[in-house]
RNA sequence: GGAGAGGUACCCAAGUGGCCAAAGGGGACAGACUGUAAAUCUGCUGGCUGACGCCUUCGCUGGUUCGAAUCCAGCCCUCUCCA
């Protein structure tokens, strides 16, 4: 048995409250995680990410494999240490990449064999290279490497990809780690229910410590989007955590609290930070435009981060029309922060029992 | 004073008789971004119009031509070399 343990101490209908116990501290869910794929969240101290709040962050194994390898990461002492982050982490097991960098990519039931982006050489990533990968970094919770469907996809090729994401799990499972790390199985099935609930059950089966909801978000309507994570929920354990991988939008991170989600990650805030997108509870804006020139106001009026403390968006606008990087670390850090403010409202309104009222006003100022 | 090169849109810069409201950059303006090959990508950038289209614009003035950024003449300005 693993050491991570998921208490639920609230429910209200199928959403639920509860608190993530992991190696490197407890993280109260439904939570947000930023994503640092490279080892580090891109512009920003590990310092920052935690005075925003964040415990658990998302690295990824597929691109710490390829570099700097995981030699190095064992001499460092683990990833924690390699990239001096005390918190909590969750790597994702290169999966998505197998997906996202497809093109250079074939699989088998043996292995994902593709071309390092990096210096083309052909590599081959079996589901025990993942998993040998993810203890080397001693990731507090570890991904199965899985075959994250595209969309649209045909029937074919999403039932192919369920078999072949239970058996890559089964191997995964069958890997010794340190109770220290908890292995996740994740369910595919595109937005099918009737694969998405096969899929659930075999993984069920294996009784893993926690469960994550894959390949949604990768371009389906909204509609479906929902209707499948709703589905998906219910054939997954109670009292196991629930992860919606690489989601999301805030009306999206809603849906899935009130579909019984446990565990996002998304690189919103931080990508769209240093693309001038800032988030705030009141919508979002680019902090680039033209009418911020000499707006002394920070970026959301009442937001508690070090940014809107001392930053005006004047001054911020500016960095980004000067080609400045200290504009991505800052609104990096302030979008981090307003994740995690947007998480605790969300269970707050749970727990008073005010989230469809919460949902409506963040789908209201989000449009 | 002599010889040469050149003046094109916000900037740089292509274009040397019609397919030119004018390539390509940059900048400006706006948008996208969901397990990050992302400091990336897309749109737009003379005026009026929903659109067809019309009007004004390639240093200035005049000319040749059915038609001129493009050819001719004069003028103005810039740069390089020589004196």
């Amino acid at each position: 048995m693993t050491v991570l343990r998921h208490e639920v101490e609230f429910v209200r209908g199928k959403a639920r409250l509860g608190s993530l116990h992991t190696p490197h501290g407890v993280v109260k869910t439904p939570v947000f995680m930023p994503v640092g794929t490279q080892a580090t969240i891109k512009s920003v101290l590990p310092e920052d990410i935690w005075d925003t709040g964040a415990r658990i962050l998302l690295s990824n194994a597929y691109h710490l494999y390829l570099r700097p390898g995981l030699e190095v990461l064992r001499r460092a002492g683990g990833l924690h240490k390699f990239m001096n982050w005390d918190g909590a982490i969750l790597t994702d097991s290169g999966g998505f990449q197998v997906m996202s960098l497809g093109h250079m990519v074939s699989i088998t039931d043996e292995a994902a064999t593709f071309r390092s982006h990096i210096d083309g050489r052909l590599v081959t990533f079996r589901p025990e290279d993942s998993i040998e990968a993810q203890i080397a970094m001693g990731s507090d919770i570890v991904m199965c490497l899985d075959q994250c469907s595209p969309y649209p996809v045909s029937m074919d090729d999403a039932t192919d990809a369920v078999r072949r994401t239970v058996l890559w799990a089964q191997r995964a499972r069958a890997v010794e780690m340190p109770k220290t790390q908890a292995l996740f199985g994740i369910v595919q099935g595109s937005t099918c229910n009737q694969l998405r609930r096969q899929c659930a059950l075999e993984l069920a089966e294996m009784d893993f410590p926690g469960y994550a909801l894959g390949g949604l978000a990768v371009g389906e309507p909204k509609d479906e989007f929902y209707d499948t994570m709703s589905y998906t929920t219910d054939f997954l354990p109670q009292d196991k955590p629930r992860y919606l991988m690489g989601v999301g939008h805030p009306c999206d991170l809603v849906e899935g609290v009130l579909a019984g989600v446990d565990m996002f990650d998304c690189v919103l805030p931080t990508r769209n930070a240093r693309h001038g997108r800032a988030f705030t509870m009141q919508g979002s804006v680019n902090l680039r435009n033209a009418r911020f020139a000499a707006e002394q106001s920070p970026i959301e009026e009442g937001c508690d981060c070090r940014v809107c403390r001392r930053f005006s968006r004047s001054y911020i606008r500016h960095l980004f029309v000067a080609g400045e990087s200290l504009a991505w670390t800052l609104v990096s850090i302030h979008n981090i922060r307003f994740f995690q403010r947007f998480m605790a409202a969300l269970r707050e309104a749970i727990r008073l029992g005010n989230q469809w009222n919460f949902r409506e006003e963040v789908r209201r100022v989000y449009r």
